[in-house]
DNA sequence: CCAACTGTAAGTAAGACTGACTAACAGTTG
DNA sequence: CAACTGTTAGTCAGTCTTACTTACAGTTGG
């Protein structure tokens, strides 16, 4: 429900933004296809775009010839209106130092440039790196550091917007000192999101992935160290109190009778443990990925690992479809990928046995970064949104 | 976003409706409390007052002196613009025919009539019942057929709106036809909703009761005979894909080394099962609630119980935890509210053990009806959504 | 094969209409 | 008298409708 109210220049701002965010979101149009979609007059769509065009947002990419008469003029939101980089934070097996990749994406979602570099984050700190794996990445990519719109951060951890802190952080060095992304903020000159790796894989999975047509979904990662949830809501990604929905690796399992023998799910499917039930059925590999691809595959006594691995990753999902009960779950991550329609089916099978299942599993379908492409997906969308609301107020 | 585009109408429909909105909402106003609110002139706040009242959706109720000058005009949405009915229907014990509690309420809120009554649905129609409880009820309130808008039902069930159709019936009787709800709305000939008397008893305690300020919670039903659990997330309840969110008594539980068991969280802390804990420790009592409100009264040995109770309680909300991370969770049901605020401590410490914990418990603060409450809240809120959008539409 | 013609569609210009704003004012009350 | 409520009058902004100009595609006739 809007509470908006306001006089003519409000109506000006709301049709303005309307034709910028039908741009935006469906690509090139004519005046003709506007006009359609918002249904508004010719004279008016008209004078929307040239406003749009002087401030810069929107230019003509071309005509089209539908029969006779004039060929209409095909307007664009301009790509170089605006930038978003995306930065993923990711620890590179433990005894690597963390590796982040980045990448700048204009306001058409045409990836400009791309970079993957290694960090020390004990010797430097986290602020002026990532400023300046920004900074190279826009230069790189040509774009003046006007347009720079947004800074969006994918970290193996999560973040509590309340505090400005993060936490449980899986990489070392100075990241969850709080204030932190304030100061970045500062530092960059634009503004900053800050999201879980897992969270924004699942943003890449809705735009791009195995979930494009879901109402809502859960994503499980299972990654060759961690684990993770996430939870998309009909295209909203649910944080939590704190940021920490979806820290299903410290969800303790109940034993019935129990002494307390503080069993959680990551000893169940975490890394090693998917390493050491590999190694139980003689399969050995360098990697957890490795291993169950390898099983996928159709190595020997390959069956009998992943009907084991699957009931493990059930009973996380268990909970999860008890308390949420999502239509689709996607299994990604190196583990997940790794996978492959196997470890679908096995999963499947396992979920069927405890009950009846109403919930489709999935394997991703993000052969690149899905984190990195997340990431700059979500930094989009902000950009997006802070392009629409611009106009609405430029306009006061 | 809006993607709303249009003329000067439009405007009006806008600024009508946020007039309109901000009446619902904060109850009764000045014009110029209208003007703050809204940023309109004095003669625009006027002209939508005005037509507000002849459209009989506002009306003047008072006049208030502050000050010097003529005493300003109070407006206030007409109570009488509409009203929604909400019916609760539930099994009364395992015995007794099952119980319908209603109530009619008005735009302002206030309960109009109230109503509860015994059917037997094994030889009523549920359609026929509820229409005939409506009807009555409606009459006995005085309000016209014409003016009735909603009608909110609580099961204790799960509704899926995709196939029309209620699950998990908890009630005897024709209550789990397809297309039951379609052919409700054509008798009463008003919109219908339904939904999970858990998530109702949620809607309520968000408006009244515990989580009037919280964010987001999840509310834990430990009734009687069966536990749900509902999921606000700020301000909008989880339904999950088939509406079955939060169905979490049938989630299995994890037995480590684990011949299948089949024990589920009813099995824990379904009301046989507490009744059952409170025999061990020597409790004895007529009804789960019974016994729960004894040991938290302090009866002998009451406190080995209630550890045990909330030891089996912090079972299930660690899932729900891990999973949501809700800043707040609710302890409410028959059980909950008379393990009262023992019954809290004993949990939170019971959640304290597993991990830090960073989530309140509470315990609901409802004493009445919180299902047919939060039913009557639900409806009047679906009510005051339709007069507003009215608003929009006959404007165009 | 080319040139002119015809019908259609794109985009613009002009005038009417709707709705909100400002400013001034009449009426009330402490 | 001063301050405040609510209305009236006039103005301004923005969109709509209608009519017009211009450009293009296809067709027809030499």
């Amino acid at each position: 429900m809007p509470r908006l109210a306001g006089s003519s220049k409000l109506l000006r701002a709301i049709n303005e933004s309307a034709a910028l965010a039908h741009l935006l979101e469906r690509g090139p149009l004519t005046r003709a296809d506007l006009r359609e979609l918002t249904g508004l007059s010719k004279p008016t769509i008209s004078e929307a775009l040239r406003r749009l065009t002087d401030a810069g947002l929107a230019r003509v990419v071309g005509h089209v010839s539908a029969g006779p008469g004039p060929n209409a003029e095909v307007y664009a939101a301009s790509p170089d209106a605006a930038y978003a980089v995306a930065v993923s934070v990711r620890d590179s097996g433990e005894t690597g130092t963390p590796s982040v990749a980045a990448a700048v994406g204009d306001v058409s979602g045409q990836v400009r440039a791309r970079t993957e570099v290694a960090v020390d984050f004990l010797r430097t700190d986290p602020v002026a790196a990532v400023t300046e794996i920004v900074e190279r990445l826009r230069a790189d990519a040509g774009a003046p550091a006007s347009r720079l719109a947004h800074v969006q951060l994918a970290v193996p951890a999560s973040y509590d917007p309340q505090t400005d802190s993060i936490h449980h952080v899986g990489v070392t060095g100075g990241w969850n000192r709080p204030g932190l992304v304030r100061e970045l903020r500062d530092r960059l000159g634009t503004s900053v999101g800050v999201d879980n790796d897992v969270n924004l894989a699942a943003v890449a999975e809705r735009r791009r992935g195995a979930a494009r047509d879901a109402d809502s979904f859960a994503l499980l990662w299972l990654g060759d160290e961690g684990l993770g949830l996430a939870i998309d809501l009909g295209g909203t990604l649910l944080r939590g109190a704190r940021g920490g929905a979806g820290e299903i690796g410290y969800m303790p399992l109940f034993a019935p009778d129990g002494e307390d023998r503080k069993v959680d799910l990551q000893d169940l499917v975490g890394g090693p443990a998917v390493l050491a039930l590999a190694a139980e059925h003689g399969i050995r590999a360098r990697t957890p990925a490795a291993a169950v691809a390898a099983a996928a595959a159709g190595a020997e006594d390959a069956a009998p690992f992943l009907a084991a691995l699957a009931g493990r990753v059930s009973v996380g999902l268990a909970a999860v479809i008890a308390v949420l009960d999502p239509p689709l779950v996607v299994l990604a991550g190196q583990v997940g990928r790794a996978g492959g329609p196997a470890l679908r089916d096995a999963v499947t099978a396992a979920m069927a046995r405890a009950e009846p299942l109403e919930t489709t599993i999935a394997v991703t379908a993000i052969d690149d970064d899905a984190v990195l492409l997340g990431a700059l997906d979500a930094g989009l969308t902000t950009v997006h949104e802070a392009l629409i609301t611009s106009v609405h107020e430029s306009t006061t």
